[in-house]
RNA sequence: CGGGGCGUAGCGCAGCCUGGUAGCGCACCUGCCUUGGGCGCAGGGGGUCGGGCGUUCAAAUCGCCCCGCCCCGACCA
């Protein structure tokens, strides 16, 4: 295609709204223009690249046997009232009315819908499994859209999801998806961790979720670089750090003493001289509507996630002040879990052979030292806490890592919940009537192109990998009015048409720093550069990413080129040898 | 939904406090010049100052209300 001819508006500032890198390179880049809060126009080179990527997506569902559709965007209300997400989603569901008043809503999501299909139709064992994925525009209604296209209101997802007979079938259907994003992801250039995910609310069985390292991310994940654990911050387990200091020994009885005025473990610490990791943390929080109370290690906090799976209520609430006056007798800030026997008592595992530490107790401006759980106070013992930096890795003793990272993929075992509540029923061998299980398989088509752009870029512009590029090749005649190096640059660029390479020719009448600074910016990965150097018969080929360049004679370059893409095209796994012809 | 910030030419910003002819850089158009990293010179076009109401002889500027966007938090199948 001809530069000159394109609607590519690059920017030469970044404009004031943008902060992420990815963000402020997609519109410098002209690849994008934002219409409403998270909500873009994609321009011509973005959806370039957000078709490159569909179309690896594409094939790797196909490889194993995928199905796609295309189903709608617009939803009647039954369809989400019977799963009963209509009320559970809340606010995220865009909903809408039709002429008649009828209420109506944006697909989220299309478990209800492939659901839908799947009941009318389905009837024996023998036509399962299936693998049925869409490729195409979800809706949410985000309370706080933000980073430019890492978290938007409408957005492309791939969204797959199969119907086995049983749970070996979803075991197998789940890790041909395991397999096929890892090939995807790799595919598209991207360095990235598979992680166990928390399964939330939807009492899923397993869970993985694709994570990409970056700062603009908003997930946390813990890694063990020695026996590679890696899970989402959320479900991450770890042995603690050891406590500062040694706890006291022996069999002391709690001792009551006075700490005016000091009520946050960080007070008492320093009011006591001893460290937080030997204070204990006392939490009283509410769950269905009645009392728990929760103790950590001073210096630990506690993991949201995992006392909601615990509790069976994940929209659980701290008690108000009131009711821990009621409760307990005292402030919040001199809780403990001595004498206390109206609640539930969870301790965190951290604190279990723990002896003599200090915690409130339950009368204003005093603590107790001497506190030794299980003797003191019975507690269930359970992991409640979130992993801290420096934790222990729990499998393999090493030290855990945790990372920023934004979730570019999530597979899920959905187990029955709906194909039982919406009636999906097939008849098995022996004639029995059975509810097949489902697993369902989400990626982030724009997710990629942020990541990438994310992984990949420098104060020029984008390093985009060459599988995802707008582009593989852009042609730059140094000097449009030389007619010599304009006949060489459409020859080079008709060659490497001809070869096969999605090439671009910058035909603009621009000095050459302007077109350099463009070519560099829209990530397009190798340049041919036709200058001076022409009157010897010689052209520059420019790698983007590593900046290294190379002369060649005009009739190798488009080869050159196109070589440099042999083990990518050819083979996906890893670098071949340069000199295999095609 | 709480907290903060911003809204002036396509983009980046100044002007606002202290009311008095709307500015700068880039981009854009014309011409000349130049051609290996956003070149130079000359000329030119482009503005409901986010919207409404109010105060005033006079409002981009002061007051009230509304809208939009960004950031932090809450939220995030």
């Amino acid at each position: 295609m001809l530069w000159s001819k394109l609607f590519i508006p690059t920017l030469r500032e970044n404009p004031a709204e943008a902060e992420v890198p990815s963000h402020q390179l997609l519109l410098r880049a002209g690849y994008i223009r934002q219409l409403s809060a998270g909500i873009y126009n994609y321009l011509f080179l973005a959806q370039r690249s957000l078709l490159k990527i569909q179309q690896i997506v594409r094939e790797e569902m196909d490889a194993i046997g995928g199905q796609e559709m295309l189903l709608p965007a617009l939803h009647p209300a039954e369809v989400w009232q019977e799963s009963g997400r209509w009320d559970v989603m809340g606010d995220n569901l865009f909903k809408l009315k039709d002429r008649f008043q009828r209420d109506l809503c944006l697909g989220m999501t299309h478990e209800e819908v492939m659901t839908i299909i799947a009941r009318g139709e389905l009837r024996s064992y023998k036509q399962l499994p299936q693998i049925w994925y869409q490729i195409q525009t979800k809706f949410r209604d985000e309370p706080r859209p933000k980073s430019g296209l890492l978290r938007v209101r409408q957005f492309i997802m791939k969204d797959s999801y199969t119907f086995d007979m049983d749970q070996a079938g979803l075991d197998a259907a789940y890790d041909k998806h395991y397999q096929a994003y890892c090939k995807i992801f790799d595919r598209c250039g991207l360095e990235y961790t598979a992680v166990e995910a928390h399964s939330g609310a939807m009492g899923g069985s397993q869970s993985h979720e694709f994570m990409v390292a970056s700062e603009a991310g908003e997930d946390f994940i813990a890694v063990c670089k020695g026996c590679g654990y890696s899970a989402n911050l959320e479900k991450a387990v770890s042995k603690p750090s050891n406590p500062l200091t040694a706890d006291i020994e022996g069999d002391l009885a709690p001792e009551e003493f006075h700490t005016p005025g000091r009520k946050t473990i960080a007070e008492v610490a320093q009011f006591t001289g001893l460290p937080e990791s030997s204070q204990m943390k006392s939490l009283v929080l509410v769950a269905d509507g009645k009392p728990v109370l929760v103790m950590l290690r001073g210096d630990h906090q506690l993991s949201e996630a995992k006392f909601g799976t615990l509790a069976g209520d994940p929209e659980f609430r701290p008690a108000h002040p009131h009711e821990i006056r009621e409760w307990f007798g005292a402030e919040a800030g001199s809780l403990g879990p001595v004498g206390v026997k109206n609640m539930p008592i969870f301790a965190d595992h951290a604190l279990s052979g723990r002896r003599n530490m200090i915690a409130g107790a339950n009368k204003d401006d005093h603590h107790l030292r001497h506190v030794t759980p299980g003797e003191d106070f019975q507690a269930e013992f359970r992991d409640l806490r979130v992993v801290a930096a420096g934790d222990l890795c729990a499998k393999c003793g090493g030290p855990l890592e945790i990372r920023k990272t934004v979730e570019i993929g999530h597979i899920f075992k959905l187990g029955y919940k709906y194909s039982d509540s919406m009636g999906l029923r097939v008849l098995s061998a022996d004639g029995k009537e059975v509810t097949p299980i489902m697993g369902s398989y989400g990626i982030g088509i724009e997710r990629i192109l942020c990541a990438a752009i994310e992984l990949y870029h420098d104060k020029d512009g984008m390093m985009l990998p060459a599988s995802i590029a707008p582009f593989q090749v852009v042609v730059t005649p140094a000097n449009n009015s030389d007619a010599a190096q304009m006949e060489a640059a459409r020859h080079i660029y008709q060659g490497c048409r001809s070869l096969g390479l999605d090439a671009l020719l910058d035909d603009r009448d621009e000095r050459p720093g302007v077109k350099f600074k463009d070519a560099d910016l829209i990530g397009v990965p190798f340049r041919i550069v036709i200058g001076k150097k022409l009157s010897s018969g010689m052209v520059e080929v420019v790698e983007r990413k590593t900046r290294k360049t190379a002369d060649v004679p005009v009739a190798d370059a488009a080869a050159a080129v196109a070589q440099a893409f042999l083990p990518v095209s050819l083979a996906p796994v890893s670098p071949a040898p340069a000199t295999e012809a095609r």
